[in-house]
RNA sequence: GGAGAGGUGGCUGAGUGGUCGAAAGCAGCGGUUUGCUAAACCGUCGUAGGCCUUUAAAGUCUACCGGGGGUUCGAAUCCCCCCCUCUCCGCCA
């Protein structure tokens, strides 16, 4: 959300930058709606003040000893008036609301301009991709021979989109992300946290899931819970109405969580394993930060989030997205792709964002700075999607044989130097 | 799930229908005193929105005492619903 004043006073300014994010505003009707909110509240408040003012005589009349029955009367049609007044600004606010509440993020200057995914710029690759002597098979195929992936059974309990793990398939999940969750908590400094991983609306507010994109996510019937689609919501939530002290930023998180995403809207879109599904595992890394840190604190948290992919021996290149390509709520987005032979490409595998105070705005975070307070900036990162360096483990260092070789660092958490055929489960 | 107690400003904590946006204390900020620190003393100290104004400052008005609704000329204060915290019971990992 943005700061009401600035982008009341800087709209074609404003205009003009999300019309580069191929956000179109369509300012007459802005102008219209804040006019009418405006005269509004100012005729609503004019007649309280009026009502008040004559109120506060009341008592002193009585005193005295006036009758004040016909005041009393004439007071209580005023306050007929400002109910009826009262409902027309809470419609009109509401209109008004909706309108700001659903404006994107303003990209930061340095974001390139682009109008989708094709206009991403690559900014640094790091690792050659794996020159096959056989041909590589995908983990969809890999993943069920070796007895560690069913994907049937998955369907039958639950639905499409959904997978089992078995043997060391379930354990290389828990060993990425105990491993991602070590790295960041002893090399990269941050503390680790455990959210619950259903949220209220009021938190999915303020990370700017809702009001625009519930259909994205899945509601508890009968409650105002919602599976969380990223640990992003409840950790950044976390100082929700806070006021953070400034000299204590960067505060830096990281939250190991399931992701739960209707996945609404891309039928036909990696419908085969485990890359989309309604369910996955996730490290979150989370930071607040000053204004004046957040743009240093992104390069920092990509680095981290790219050091878990250098150690596991994974190519992967990193990219900045462009105008055209950025989430909702984001300033500057990098995305970290790992090599997939399975795929033949570059697969997402990190998404690092700076919100700037968008965040912050709506979900009320403060920082002190001094005797000043102003809004904290958020940032967040996938560091990494566990599901998906699952799949890249088994992709990229499959044997011909059909077995997985584990690289050098995860070989203290899988207890385990290789993948091969699992008994079959009757 | 049942019974009871409670939710007030950054914190502690008064306030049970009429200048209460809210006493007091602490913390913070500015100042005086002091060789420095400390102490003492004086002052200051919420957020959002409207009007006015150059989109600043000042001024002024409105709203906010967990959230929503109601009673009343007038609600932090009375009534109803909901949420949260604490204690006890039940159930449970």
């Amino acid at each position: 959300m943005h700061d009401l004043q600035f982008f009341r006073n800087n709209l074609d300014a404003i205009a003009e930058r999300l019309g580069a994010r191929g956000f179109r505003i369509d300012l007459d009707h802005f102008r219209a709606i804040d006019t009418e909110r405006r005269a509004a509240v100012t005729e609503s408040e004019n007649l309280k003040s009026e009502r008040n003012k004559a109120s506060q005589e009341i008592p002193q009349r009585k005193k005295a000893g006036e009758d004040t029955t016909a005041l009393q009367a004439e007071l209580r049609a005023m306050g007929d008036r400002i109910a009826a007044l009262d409902e027309r600004v809470k419609e009109v606010d509401e209109r008004f609301r909706q309108v700001l509440t659903g404006i994107p993020n303003l990209p930061h200057e340095s974001v390139p301009a682009g109008g989708g995914a094709d206009d991403n710029v690559e900014v640094r690759r790091a690792g050659d991709p794996r020159q096959f002597t056989f041909e590589a098979k995908a983990h969809w195929d890999l993943g069920p021979d070796l007895g560690i992936l069913d994907f049937e059974r998955a369907a039958k309990i639950t639905g499409a989109r959904f997978a089992v793990y078995y043997g060391l398939g379930a354990r290389l999940e828990r060993a990425l992300a105990n491993f991602m969750l070590d790295t960041h908590t002893q090399e990269h400094g941050y503390t680790e946290t455990l959210p619950p991983f259903l949220v209220n609306s009021a938190s999915l507010f303020g990370t700017g899931q809702l009001p625009k994109f519930g259909q994205d996510l899945f509601k508890c019937e009968n409650t105002d819970l919602w599976l969380i689609p990223t640990a992003e919501v409840p950790v950044t939530n976390l100082f929700r109405d806070e006021t953070l002290d400034g000299d204590a930023l960067p505060m830096k998180l990281c939250a190991f969580s399931s992701c739960f995403r209707s996945e609404a809207g891309s039928y036909g879109r990696d419908v085969r394993g485990i890359i989309r599904q309604h369910q996955f595992q996730k490290v979150e890394l989370v930071k607040f930060a000053r204004p004046d840190q957040s743009y240093a604190e992104l390069e920092k948290l990509t680095a981290d989030a790219e050091r878990i992919l250098q150690k596991l021996g994974l190519a992967y290149r990193t990219v900045v997205l462009c105008t055209g390509d950025m989430g909702f709520s984001s300033a500057k987005t990098y995305d970290i792709e790992v090599w997939l032979p399975g795929q033949n490409a570059y697969k997402e595998i990190s998404s690092c964002s700076n919100f700037e105070a968008f965040q912050a705005r709506r979900a009320n975070i403060r920082v002190r700075m001094g005797k000043k307070s102003e809004f904290a900036h958020t940032l967040n990162g996938s560091g990494l999607a566990v599901g998906r360096t699952w799949v890249a483990i088994v992709e990229n260092y499959q044997q011909q044989d059909g077995s997985v070789v584990i690289p050098e660092a995860l070989r203290p958490y899988l207890n385990a130097e290789v993948i091969s055929k699992h008994g079959k489960l009757n």
